[in-house]
DNA sequence: TAGTTTTTGCAACATTGTTGCATTTGTTGC
DNA sequence: GCAACAAATGCAACAATGTTGCAAAAACTA
């Protein structure tokens, strides 16, 4: 699906810098901080980012995937509403190219998680990602 | 161990701040965030506990346990090092009082997450702290 | 296309992070 | 306790991000 089809679907005006937005994280294999939107998308007013990335998140199409050092990492977001995340995997933050990867988690862990009395389980972890790891 | 004592075993000079930062962070059931600490502490500068914050979590007597929005929340650390921290629990997010607690995890938790091929691992949680659970 | 509503871009300000530097404080040896 | 040295503090200054208000522009609807 599309960015255009997918903010119609939620009934999100199509506008310039939601599809940019939508279009760059989707195509990106790893989560994206916001000064590098910001540096990619230079041709948008960095309040209007900030907004727009505040938008998207609260319809659930995208989510803060990691936060470090007060920088934020946003990824575009599968099978989540603004209520409910899809948890099923973990942040990576890849020690060589900085980059946030999500990582499939397996069943055991998950069965581990889903025990906990807890809403919105995030588990976060430092190491290679796949392209690092494999390079 | 007093806060004297564990600065001197560590090396590093007995400084007001340093002594009233490592007094509040023992002496409170949860972390504590960067503004809160400010506003108790306001007879220092700000740009010195921010350094304070700095060299304490440098030796491993405290650590950023969370982070939201900008905000970091520090703790005491117990059975750390600067290289390795001790991640037998999970930082919860009190969505209550607006703590955060630190909670131990299970065995079979932390044998699944043993398994993972990553370092650093983290995982933070919301729901209500054990104060605002009972209450 | 005209009218309505939403979004954008800009100004303005708050908070936090960060560095440089002079002054003050802690520590050590006498 | 005092002098001397090293380290820490407090302040100025600036960068990045977060946040709100408002007029202009763009998106949608009839």
């Amino acid at each position: 699906m599309t960015s255009e089809e997918t903010l119609e679907q939620f009934n999100l005006r199509k506008t310039k810098i939601r599809i940019a937005v939508l279009d760059s994280l989707s195509q990106s294999a790893v989560a994206q901080s916001y000064s590098t939107m910001q540096n990619a998308l230079h041709e948008f007013d960095r309040i209007t980012l900030y907004r727009t990335l505040l938008t998207l998140t609260e319809y659930g199409l995208i989510h803060k995937a990691y936060e470090e050092n007060g920088e934020s990492f946003y990824a575009r977001c599968f099978g989540c509403t603004g209520q409910l995340h899809n948890h099923e995997h973990l942040h990576l933050k890849c020690s060589s190219c900085g980059g946030v990867e999500c990582v499939e988690i397996s069943d055991q862990l998950k069965s581990s998680l889903a025990q906990l009395p807890f809403q919105e389980i995030n588990i976060s972890a430092k190491g290679a990602c796949k392209a690092c790891a494999s390079a």
